[in-house]
DNA sequence: GTCTATACGGCGATAGAC
DNA sequence: GTCTATCGCCGTATAGAC
C-alpha cells in the first residue's frame, strides 16, 4: 500500500502539494510538518532547511514531467509531426498538473538571481535540435519562417499560458473545471495548425 | 518637482518597486520603510495593513495599464487593425514594465480565494464588444475560426508569456537586455500576422 | 530515527509620547 | 503626522533525551 511512506517520503510529497497550492513563499515548515503527519524537528533531520527541501522538488518536479517532451523534441519525427505531439504531449501533462505553469513562472520571478544555478530550470528549454530541424526545412525552402526562437516562445506560450490563466478565463466567461478542460482539449487541434500555418506565412 | 512626495507617495512608490521586483511575500515591510526614507509606524498609519498597500498599489497598477488598452478593444475599427493595434500597444507597455507580467501572474496563483483582487484582475479580460465583433465577422463569412474565447488566449498568450519566461530565453539564447528587446520588437509584426491568419484557417 | 523543548531573529502591527 | 518602543507571533534551526 501506499501507506508505508518513508517519513523522507511523506515530507517531500506534502511539500510539493503545498508548495504547488500555494506557493513557496507562503507555505511554513510547520504547516508542511502537519500535512506530512510528522514531528517539526525532522523537518530539518531530513532536508537541512526548507530552501534545500525546495531545491529538491523542483528539480524533481521538472525532470519527471520534461523527460518525454525533450525525447519528442530530440526526436527524427518530420517537422509537423514532432510540433504536434509535443503540443499534444505538453498539453495532456499540463492537464494533469495545471498548477505546474503558476508554479515554474513563480519561481521564474523568485530567483531572478540564481536562475543560472538553476540547471533544472535549463531543461525547461532545450531545442538544439529541433533548431537546427527548423532551419534545415527553411534551407530546403520547405517553410518561409526561419527563426527558431521565434517559434519556440510562440510554441511554449501558446500551450503554457493558458495554464497560467485558468482562473482568469473560468472567472470570465463563467466555466466550470469541466469546460475548462474541455477548452484546453480543444487547444490540442488549434495550437499545433496555428503552429504549422504559421511557417508558411510570407 | 518630483522631491515634494507626500509620505503616502513616498510609501507607495517604494512598495511599488519592491513588489515588482522581489514580489509581495518577499518584501518586508521594514523594507518598505527604509527604501521610501520613513519610519516604520508611518506605513500602517497610511496604509492600515500590507495587504491593504498591496490591494492599493495593485489596481492603480492594473488601472493605469489597462485603460489604453480596453479603449482600443471597445473601438469601432475593423478587426484586423484592431488586433494589429491590440498587440503593438500592449507590447510596448509591458516593454516599459516588464517585471508586470510575472507580478500578475504571481497574483493569480496568489490569491486564489480572494475576491478583493479578483476585481482588479477582471478588468485585465475584458472584451464583450471584442468578442461580438468575431462573431459578426463569423457570420459574414470573412473568417472561419470565430471563437472568441479560443482567439482572446491566444493573443494574450502570445503578447505576454514571451515577457514571463524573459530570463529563461536570454540564458538560453545567449541575448543582452537589447537583444531581448528586439526580439520582442520583431513579435509586433510577427504576431498580429499570426493572428489574424489563424481567423482564416479552415 | 524520532521526539520535546527551546533559542533566535524577523515579521506585521500598535500604543502612546510629542 | 511622526516618532520610539515594544508586543505577540511565526518560521527556522538545534540541543539533547529516548
Amino acid at each position: 500500500m501506499t501507506k508505508n511512506k518513508t517519513t523522507e517520503q511523506k515530507i517531500f510529497d506534502a511539500a510539493t502539494e503545498l508548495f504547488l497550492e500555494k506557493g513557496v513563499d507562503r507555505t511554513s515548515v510547520r504547516e508542511i510538518a502537519t500535512k506530512a503527519d510528522i514531528n517539526l524537528a525532522l523537518m530539518n533531520y531530513y532536508f537541512r532547511s526548507k530552501e534545500n527541501l525546495f531545491d529538491a522538488i523542483f528539480s524533481q518536479l521538472v525532470k519527471k514531467n520534461t523527460r518525454k517532451l525533450i525525447k519528442i523534441l530530440d526526436s527524427d519525427l518530420g517537422l509537423e509531426e514532432k510540433v504536434r505531439q509535443y503540443v499534444v504531449v505538453y498539453i495532456d501533462m499540463l492537464s494533469e498538473n495545471p498548477l505546474l505553469v503558476s508554479f515554474v513562472m513563480s519561481i521564474l520571478h523568485r530567483s531572478r538571481e540564481r536562475i543560472t544555478e538553476m540547471k533544472a530550470i535549463s531543461s525547461l528549454y532545450s531545442t538544439d535540435t529541433f533548431a537546427q530541424q527548423i532551419i534545415e526545412e527553411g534551407k530546403k525552402g520547405n517553410i518561409r519562417r526561419t527563426d527558431p526562437t521565434q517559434f519556440y516562445v510562440d510554441m511554449l506560450s501558446l500551450i503554457a499560458f493558458p495554464f497560467a490563466i485558468k482562473l482568469l478565463v473560468m472567472d470570465k466567461r463563467g466555466f466550470t473545471e469541466e469546460e475548462f478542460a474541455e477548452f484546453i482539449q480543444e487547444r490540442k487541434e488549434r495550437v499545433p495548425e496555428m503552429l504549422i500555418d504559421s511557417l508558411k506565412l510570407r
